[in-house]
DNA sequence: GCGATTTGGTGAACCCATTTCCCAAGCCCG
DNA sequence: CGGGCTTGGGAAATGGGTTCACCAAATCGC
């Protein structure tokens, strides 16, 4: 028990811009500018604090340069889900589209921190992301009409963030061509000989998405002069019960029908679920096309055609308006580019 | 031009822990000892300072604290996914294990930064996680053995880290209860009457989650009398290819088969659709059942039983023990709860 | 009642890269 | 050859919270 209680100095800590200064026979601030790229230090320098960096494995420390600049070289990433939603089944888009936006980040540089939210009211309890992001990316649906008015006030407070879909036109927002896409699925079914197209969609104005692609379909079987058919979902359910819950309204309305157009993937394989056991085979007794592109549309039977945006160009788009806003210019992409993949569900005679 | 230029602080900046230790009439070090929880202030002056902090919107630096601690709050989560492999398309049960890992991280305090990556050796370059991240975990499935081994090194290396699955035991991992899951699945089938079931799955010794259910279904049938059956997958296809050749191998062989167990849903997706185009129906032909309880199992037609682990378990735990690794307590749990999860392609009878 | 502890809190060092401000030396040119 | 510029690099301030060492007042023990 002796009270000589040796403290021997037990942090071989880190090593730090002064070592390598030393190292290398330059001044600690030389070393900075060095190693940031600094074009005011010579090439000779700078390959000798290079040289001695990386002898003593160097590497600068984040937080001590986060806190002298401001900047965090991170983006936030929100996901909004219900609050009963688990986070374990989110919608497969959702995490498509958080995949590509975490790759564009990391390729420009950026860290990603993701969280998951019940909405944006968490988010002012992390408003201090300010010094934990250098800005925000919020993605996922919210259905909320408060949500959305709260989200207004977001970007007054000085914080730089790019939301994806947004019923409002003054935010920064990146979607999908909706139009085009439905366009796409709509002259596609045509093309196949469909007749009588129904589709399944919301005309919510929060789900400005569905509206848009409903609109798009809607011209578009007008331009070759049939009615449009909405077959509009309920409320609260969950995407695959809404569409089979659409197709057992559609049968039970009497019409006639060879092709339905569901307005995401998720809807459609409902659809598709409940086609098959209502008996009526895809694509021989209706065609069936949907939208989004998520995986397990290919892996459905019969695979399902859809509509699938280019998901690295969303999320390298998210991310590059993002960086536009923070370096303050402008950025005026909002579309994501979406082509049609034709599968068996529309593949008729 | 009067020489006194009064120094205006022309900077509005940040309201600092000295600015609230002014409002609140104490010592700057008294702020963050009260904002801290240190018992060692009294009740009375952490309140004044709790009111002087909410008065001017104070709140923490976090770039400075983690500075000087040393410590992030932070838990950095990296996604292994193949180069090739689109980030869009990852194994939904990776992403599913993402989602409850950042819930778990964020209901102990902790931030998560997310990343996709090849392969341990970009982690490497990532070393620095120490300063921006307090620990790693690694989710997402390397079939190369030289990345498992550099994984190895990983933990000498002072980082603290926990992976999802691994094929070394002196690793810090976590996984499905597989050998329980597996029983649970084959006796579920062997209930319901099947009398020759296959199992679609692989030995590799890198697979130790496919080897282990494996080893699950030999043990309970053979328990039954019967024959254990592998059908091995191919190497280098996507899951879903490999179930549907699996499939096409089965038929070809010609022995007859009225139950397959495949070790994993995406296989079972596969192969489901492989039966449909073979003509089988399924339960009636031939029951199926899968592993991992991916959203899209309950989705396909039919509904597709498998045996779903606890993903809120396991993101908890893998969080925890990595939690634990840190705080240098032992942390013994490796094993994340299945559970059967009965539907309709496997109801016989 | 006087030293020994607690209680409540202060001061200052520390974490470490970045970024002015500033000084030399080198170069050009009249 | 001396003033004006450019180039290379050093010294020190900066950012803001955490924590160790210390101290004063208050409470306690006998």
């Amino acid at each position: 028990m002796g009270e000589i209680t040796d403290k021997p100095k037990p942090r071989l800590l880190r090593v730090t811009s002064f070592d390598v200064a030393a190292e290398a026979g330059v001044s600690q601030s030389t070393v900075s500018r060095a190693l940031a790229g600094d074009p005011v230090v010579s090439e000779g320098t700078r390959a000798r604090v290079a040289a001695a960096a990386l002898k003593l494995n160097y590497s600068v420390d984040e937080n001590a340069a986060r806190l002298r600049t401001g900047r965090t070289g991170t983006i936030a990433v929100v996901v909004i889900c219900r609050p009963d939603e688990d986070r374990k089944d989110l919608n497969p888009f959702t995490y498509a589209l958080l995949g590509t936006i975490c790759a564009a980040a990391s390729a420009r540089g950026f860290e990603t921190l993701v969280s998951f939210q019940d909405g944006p009211a968490n988010l002012a309890g992390r408003y201090e992301e300010q010094r934990k992001a250098d800005g925000l990316i919020v993605i996922g649906t919210t259905q909320n009409e408060a949500a959305w008015d709260y989200y207004r006030d977001l970007g007054q407070s000085g914080m730089h963030w790019v939301c994806w879909g947004s019923p409002y036109d003054e935010l920064e927002w990146i979607r999908s061509d909706n139009h085009q896409g439905a366009a796409l699925a709509t002259r596609h079914l045509l093309d196949a000989g469909c007749q009588d197209i129904a589709c399944i969609a919301s005309l919510d104005s929060l789900q400005r998405q569905f509206k848009e692609r409903y609109d798009g379909y809607a011209e578009t079987v007008a331009a070759a002069g049939q009615q449009p058919w909405l077959v509009e979902i309920a409320d609260g359910l969950s995407r695959d019960e809404q569409g089979r819950r659409a197709i057992t309204a559609l049968i039970a309305s009497g019409r006639k029908f060879d092709a339905v157009f569901a307005v995401c993937d998720e809807l459609a394989l409902g659809a598709l679920r409940a086609l098959a056991e209502a008996g009526l085979r895809v694509p021989h007794d209706a065609a069936l096309i949907g939208f989004d592109g998520i995986r397990a549309s290919a892996q459905a039977m019969p695979p399902l055609s859809t509509i699938e945006p280019d998901f690295c160009a969303a999320g390298a788009m998210l991310v590059d308006k993002l960086l536009a806003g923070i370096a303050g210019e402008p950025h005026g992409t909002r579309r994501v580019p979406v082509r049609l993949v034709a599968r068996q569900s529309s593949a008729r005679g």
